[in-house]
DNA sequence: ACAGTATATACTAAAATAGGTATATTTCAC
DNA sequence: GTGAAATATACCTATTTTAGTATATACTGT
């Protein structure tokens, strides 16, 4: 994975959105679709060149694919999230609230078991 | 100057040595065409277009057209700059290899003063 | 005014990227 | 094995990006 490679992902400001949620915690299609306001379409495919450069990896469980970061995060990605959570534009107050609506979401899927995916909100002791 | 206009233009490798380049300090065209070893014009419309981005500036200086950063350095450049320099990869390397060829470029330049612009080696007190 | 050097731009073609519609695959529950 | 849900893929089109050829512009020295 060359640096170029990197840059060319995060340059996709969806893509930046979909690292910066999955740095907190394995989310399956469904949610980042949900989160992202992003068409099952666009989503699967966006993940699958993200997979194929090795960025993230997924898990299949049940009917739910669970996609999570490659670890360890490769440095330069790492880097440029901690930057982007610490400073001031409109992409970085965009991860913040993107952040903030991830916990939302899970926290609501924890309420219904059957809408929840171990891998994703297994910590809330709802499935 | 969003996030992802600095990523989509240190994506591309050619981009990403410029800037690198001209942290050394300015530099003219074809002075910076010859380090990279790209075509006048191809280097004309990266250069361009890295202007009307706010990343770089330019200054004539009689025929010669010289290039700098535009001070301050975004910090996202800086940054992603400083992590490169101080990384092991291919394109890191790369950039380490232009400062060296760069310091011969303009060295050589010093020694006949009509081929060298103030701007770029003037501190080498050839012209 | 003219010739030469350095750089920029117009125009065009090729290539890469992105997004949509329709369809296929995988798994589960019954 | 059938139907439903989640996800992936094939195929097509629109858009963007890139790079080349030819030409234009700006400046200098004569």
């Amino acid at each position: 994975m060359e640096a170029s490679d990197i840059y060319k992902c995060i340059a996709d400001t969806q893509r930046l959105r979909i690292i910066n949620l999955l740095d907190e915690g394995p989310l399956c299609v469904c949610h980042l679709q949900e989160i992202l306001n992003a068409t099952q379409v666009k989503m699967s495919k966006q993940l699958a060149g993200m997979k194929q450069l090795g960025i993230i990896e997924s898990q299949r469980e049940g009917t739910w694919m669970i996609y999570s970061l490659t670890q360890p995060l490769h440095g330069l990605i790492q880097f440029n999230l901690d930057y982007l959570l610490g400073a001031t534009c409109a992409e970085c107050n965009q991860l913040q609230q993107d952040i903030f609506n991830r916990h939302k979401i899970v926290d609501a899927l924890a309420k219904n078991a059957s809408d929840c995916p171990k891998s994703v909100c297994g910590d809330n002791a709802c499935c």
